[in-house]
RNA sequence: GGGCCCGUAGCUCAAGCAGGCAGAGCAGGGGACUUUUAAUCCCAAGGUUGAGAGUUCGAUUCUCUCCGGGCCCA
């Protein structure tokens, strides 16, 4: 082999998690015949003089290599020990175990394939700092197994929900992120500008109202992985930029949803825990199907103590909610009181996956009436350790109650209420050419992934969240 | 937006309450060592204490402003 450092590649022919896993049984002392080449970065480095241990790390996991003086050539044992913590390298030998039973690759040769020129954090403590793996996530990925795991993890619930919506047929879809009109929620957008147009332009808020124009125009199942930019403050749950699965489904309502957001759930949370159950700050959480069922009325009135609904007297509600702690706006009717009070004292009590159903037709300006209650919507949340996960309806489908519910959010706007949706003239003119019943829901995926690796901080599973910049510009 | 808290060597942390030479461990440098598992041992080095201002004979410590971050509330 070539004595040549840094070569522009190296033959890898093992991974240190396959060699583990194939000679889990040796005892010490063992030779297996095995000649690999592996390679990796050094994390740990422990030497004796004529004898060198060093712990590499590959994407698979850790190895260790073995450098005896007496069986490395010319300059190579010297190489060896003037490695560095953080170096890359690269090591053919026989896949052996130690006097102690560590199984490591005895080296016939070495190479190092990249020198380190900063020191790594510290090797037993890592980089604890929230900010600091956070800005420096490559740091915090070298030291940390867990914020590997956590990656990874996100990238195995992405690609479970591609598959699980993909198998039902729903066609993925990329509709724009930049749009003169930022619709579909409430949310203040970013700005920007289009130069050679002139443009203000805003980034996406929502998926909304352009999948649901791909259903008018006969794609019946259609779904989008996508991130959304809303300007609004930043905490443990809040990125500025963040990840929505949108689906949407013709011919089928809000039932039908919630029998699909069960299944998905289910199907994410055993791929990554293997189970139907996981662990959440200290508590499980059973998924096992089928899911609860509330209405929203039956949680606010149980958690009341007394019947609420849509009938009694605003005076009535508005009382009940200052009762339980919770300001109400004078512009508010009484589908945005309860709301509050739900907000208020129903929502963070609820532990177990929950799908919470029929909200008011008040707050929920793009949803069907429901089929049985003109003053509700057939919508739900799924609400899992009280925050809430999946939003879905039956859709509002008929342009003119479409039109009607957006004038009240105009006028509710024009009020001084901010907390409104942005009327959308396409998107009624795409429901007149006739739009077929449909279901839909949106995932929050960052919170999906929060929950299902026991992760309590969105910068937790973004690699690169948002971060103010680390100096002043000037 | 409000309240509380944090910022000391590349990393993990002391010293701070009650002002008096800013210390360790790891990493990095030099040396010893043929079976380690965060190896061990010896030596030397490593600092604008986030930034600026104030009080003081003297400020990492007290005060103020700013920068960055965390937690809780809204």
């Amino acid at each position: 082999m070539a004595v040549d450092d840094h070569p522009y590649r190296f033959e890898r022919t093992a991974l240190a998690a396959d060699l583990a896993a194939t000679h889990a049984e040796l005892g010490p002392g063992s030779e297996t015949g095995q000649l690999v080449a592996v390679a990796g970065r050094v994390m740990l480095k422990r030497s004796f003089g004529k004898l060198v241990f060093l712990t590499i790390r590959d994407y698979s996991g850790r190895i260790q290599l073995l450098a005896e003086s007496s069986r490395l050539a010319g300059d190579l044992f010297e190489r060896v020990t003037e490695v560095n913590l953080g170096d890359w390298v690269g090591g053919e030998g026989e896949v052996v175990t130690t006097k102690k039973g560590e199984l490591s690759v005895r080296l016939d040769s070495f190479v190092v394939l990249a020198q380190i020129h900063r020191p790594l954090p510290d090797k037993w403590h890592g980089m604890t700092d929230i900010e600091a793996r956070s800005r420096q996530r490559y740091l915090d990925l070298i030291v940390n197994d867990r914020s590997l795991a956590v990656a990874q993890a996100r990238a195995q619930v992405l690609s479970v929900l591609r598959s699980e919506f993909s198998q039902r047929g729903f066609v993925e879809v990329e509709t724009p992120v930049l749009l003169s009109q930022a619709t579909g929620a409430i949310a203040r957008p970013f700005l920007t500008h289009h130069e050679s147009l002139d443009l203000q332009m805003k980034l996406r808020i929502s998926l909304e109202l352009y999948l649901k124009r791909l259903v008018v125009g006969g794609m019946e199942r259609v779904f989008e992985i996508g991130r959304v930019f809303r300007n609004e403050g930043i905490d443990s749950t809040h990125n500025p930029e963040f990840t929505m699965l949108e689906a949407y489904q013709a011919l089928a309502d809000y039932h039908d949803m919630i029998t699909l957001v069960e299944e998905v759930f289910v199907s994410v949370v055993k791929s990554v825990t293997g189970g139907t159950t996981i662990t959440y700050r200290g508590k499980s959480i059973d998924f096992n199907p089928p899911l609860r069922r509330a209405t929203m009325l039956e949680l606010v009135s149980e958690a009341a103590g007394e019947p609420v609904s849509l009938d009694r007297p605003l005076e009535e509600l508005r009382g009940l909610a200052q009762r339980h702690g919770t300001e109400v706006d004078d512009r508010w009717g009484p589908g945005r009181v309860i709301e509050a009070i739900y907000d208020e004292v129903v929502e963070g009590s609820i532990w177990e996956p929950t799908f919470v159903t029929d909200h008011p037709k008040e707050i929920s300006p793009l949803a069907r009436i429901h089929r049985s209650s003109p003053d509700l919507t057939e919508r739900f949340e799924l609400v899992i350790a009280g925050s809430e996960y999946v939003n879905a309806f039956s859709e509002l489908i008929d342009p003119l109650d479409q039109r009607t519910r957006f004038e009240e959010q105009a006028a509710a706007r024009a009020a001084g209420d901010l907390e409104a949706h942005p009327l959308d003239e396409d998107f009624l003119r795409a429901l007149e050419y006739g739009m077929p019943p449909t279901g839909g829901l949106g995932i929050g995926v960052d919170r999906l992934v929060m929950l299902v690796t026991d992760t309590h901080h969105i910068r937790d599973v973004i690699l690169f969240p948002t971060l103010r910049p680390e100096r002043p510009p000037t």
